[in-house]
DNA sequence: CTCCGTTATGCATTGGACGCATGGATTCTC
DNA sequence: GAGAATCCATGCGTCCAATGCATAACGGAG
């Protein structure tokens, strides 16, 4: 085999202009560079292939055999060549790739649908799948088997090479039956503090964000425990366990009113707070995928989804 | 469109090498480079490609999305490249290719049959075709219709690009019928310039050789002609005219003896004379097709089928 | 925290590609 | 057939950029 390290294969590309115009001058304008050094690239080129390539005849220079079975090889490899180094286009519109997110619920589930909600506008072809099994947040980041990690974790220091993209914070509503008393005149952090929460949570973690703020603003004192009798692995059965009892659900507002409309249920702002009153989370990405125009425009679609 | 004439192909190779050992100091070894200019080249690669390509984990440099998707490519690519600037071999034993001769009448019977039969039997499946009508004999050559051309004429003085090759001459001998004079007796020069002469001929050249000859050596004054009453366009018929008639032929001492195989004729060794009783020809090839590998493969069984 | 393996960088060198100017060859024109 | 025009090749000086060496910086493992 040819060792191509000792070759020159930017010769080839004035191979190229070399044979189309069996011109030496005018190839070198075409190029932008002087006729002399196209002429000693025609030489290295020669040698190159053992080959004259070019040979003079009384009407300039023609091809060789050789040239001449090259021309529309070379042609094909160069325009290989472009297609190799050239940045690959992503097309939304006619992608079918798959983008692949791990998360927790609940936060896939709040921030991930209106990203979905573009990419069904924008680019039908494509697949979002997204992974909640729980298990180590950043792993999946590491190995490169998922794209995308929507969390609120943050990740370990030793985990380097990991860029993040802090997503719109989402304020929090409360969910709960009309029938609640706390439907009911002023709604207080102390009387929020006192009623009987649910929370969702795959994890074991979620609810705890509402307790520690609780405890933080003083109404609860530390060690006391928030009275939360309910914990469900999903979203689907809030309105039937609040209209059927006392509990209230801490929801984004968004989708707290989602989940409220023609039920028996009602939606309070809460009293403002600290920010740690609303759902937040940060996209995290590896390096690997840090230029890769598709998740480029993910991350894109994900920004611009925000409220 | 990129410009390839502002990149730097050479570092695709570096660039698979990397991609494969995913090691910088490695892939020098393998490439017979340093250390840091495999790291430097990385960074122009880096730069090429907007894109970091290696990216650092626990256990070393991994791939990048975009160099994943690369590495199959680049492979591709460079075999590719390698194909396109390795020498193309001439394989005769699976080559189709069509050889084209140009070349007069006589020559061409005579020098191109133990080429023909050697091709027939080394590379079954190419074509020999012979062009024969009377024309200019070098013009083809120049314009690139024909690769070879046989013949015993010079080329011009402004013809310039092409190469040649003597052929073997070929001793001539006289055929003639049994019953004539001179099958009988000494074969000397004078009874030879007293005889009736035929020639083959599509040019209108061809028995100007002996007679010349005959001249020169002191058989015939100059001005005087040889007794020529037969001209031929073929060799075909020589037989029969000869049988009939008193008529001898100068031909190559083997091609008369096929000729006269199971005839009434005989063929007598012409006596010593100067190197013109030969026939001979060259053999001319244009430059473009000097490099050419069927060429000189051609050129080589040509010679070989020398006698 | 230190050591080891690996990569990045500062620095000096060099090789070769380039442009300019010119020589040499060939063709075209008159 | 002489002269002009065109075009390619080459000698020479320049300069850039890739390279190697030495070393620093970095990251992981113990």
């Amino acid at each position: 085999m040819t060792n191509l390290r000792t070759l020159d294969l930017n010769l080839l590309v004035v191979l190229r202009q070399l044979l189309e115009d069996r011109h030496v001058s005018r190839a070198g304008e075409q190029l932008g560079m002087s006729q002399p050094a196209v002429s000693r690239a025609l030489q290295r080129l020669r040698a190159m292939f053992d080959d004259p390539l070019l040979v003079r005849t009384p009407r300039g220079f023609e091809l060789s055999a050789r040239a001449e079975a090259l021309l529309p090889e070379l042609s094909r490899w160069l325009d290989e060549t472009e297609r190799l180094v050239s940045r690959p286009v992503f097309d939304p519109a006619t992608s079918t790739q798959v983008v692949r997110f791990y998360g927790p619920e609940p936060e896939v589930g709040w921030f991930l649908p209106p990203l979905f909600e573009r990419m069904r506008r924008l680019a039908p072809g494509m697949v979002l799948e997204v992974n909640s099994q729980p298990r180590d947040h950043f792993g999946p980041l590491e190995r490169g088997d998922v794209h995308f990690v929507v969390t609120p974790f943050e990740p370990s220091a030793s985990t380097a090479q990991l860029h993040s993209l802090r997503l719109a914070p989402l304020s929090l509503a409360l969910v709960m039956s009309k029938d609640n008393p706390l439907a009911q005149g002023p709604l207080t952090l102390d009387r929020i503090a006192a009623a009987s929460h649910g929370l969702v949570s795959l994890t074991g973690r979620g609810g705890g964000m509402v307790e520690r703020d609780l405890i933080e603003q003083g109404q609860l004192s530390p060690g006391e425990r928030l009275n939360q009798p309910l914990r469900l692995s999903s979203f689907a059965s809030i309105p039937a366990f609040c209209e059927r009892s006392d509990i209230v659900f801490h929801l984004p507002h968004r989708f707290a009113e989602e989940l409220a409309r023609g039920r028996n249920l009602v939606v309070r702002e809460t009293p403002p707070r600290t920010t740690k009153e609303v759902a937040y989370a940060h996209l995290y990405w590896h390096e690997r995928f840090h230029k890769d125009p598709m998740c480029r425009w993910i991350r894109e679609q994900l920004k611009a989804g925000q409220v």
